[in-house]
DNA sequence: TTAATAATAATAACTATTATCAATCAGTAA
DNA sequence: TTACTGATTGATAATAGTTATTATTATTAA
């Protein structure tokens, strides 16, 4: 994989942020810094990145799928109002894989857990 | 809310099987009883059904909603490899929601854990 | 320096879903 | 029963998000 401008500043936007941003967010803010990309090049290195374990690609919130520069395991919560999306501070429940295979045909290879609720905001 | 034929077939539809349908499949299940039902129509109340309860929403696998028959809370896992969606038999895990309330500024409303992994099919 | 390869920008195409709207229907009330 | 009225329908256009295509540009290897 080579390292172009583009996929150095989109790697570069998303660490800076601690926000999970879908790629039209990505778009908007890699723009700032080059303002000729293609969307279609944010799609693009945002896959290759997530599929090179690179980045997090996020696909159980909303419609949209949203991608994270940590890529250390964690959970979410998410708001429901708004969809505001934020790191869940929660030791990982490592066990709940084994158990599970044991009572399941499937070989079990990852889990996620995905809370939801109304952040402070949404509130008033 | 009115009862329609399409409505009930849907639901009908939607009870007889235990995999977990997206809209296009509940379509083509419908098809059979009532050949001239309109994709929207099933999107229509696929959504209504969700939003009272009567049917469950899984906006958290792969691009497409599904929708389950069975409104009790239960877990996934997904195939990664063939998209296959089956429940998982573990008991709830109804105290995470309360032990993240006292660490967060959402409030918490419910969670749900999805597991991926192979399905034998998938395993050959 | 040239040939081969990879990545890009622009945009067309695609998939899943939602909106629009005239025609029809279900449920009630006379 | 019949008439009424708003809910629902089928057909289809529109939209959102994403992926594919393609000609062009940049990088690497020979």
């Amino acid at each position: 994989m080579r390292m172009t401008d583009q996929r150095r500043t989109i790697l570069q936007c998303l660490r800076e942020v601690n926000s999970h941003p879908a790629a039209d967010q990505v778009y908007d803010m890699v723009r700032k810094t080059l303002p000729r990309i293609s969307l279609a090049t944010v799609y693009r290195n945002l896959e290759s990145m997530a599929g090179s374990g690179v980045i997090l690609k996020l696909e159980t919130f909303g419609t949209k799928k949203r991608f994270d520069g940590a890529t250390n395991k964690h959970y979410h919560i998410y708001c429901v109002e708004c969809g505001r999306l934020d790191d869940v501070s929660m030791e990982l429940l490592d066990n709940i894989e084994s158990d599970l295979q044991s009572v399941v045909d499937y070989e079990v290879t990852g889990h996620s857990i995905e809370f939801e609720g109304i952040c402070p905001d949404c509130r008033e």
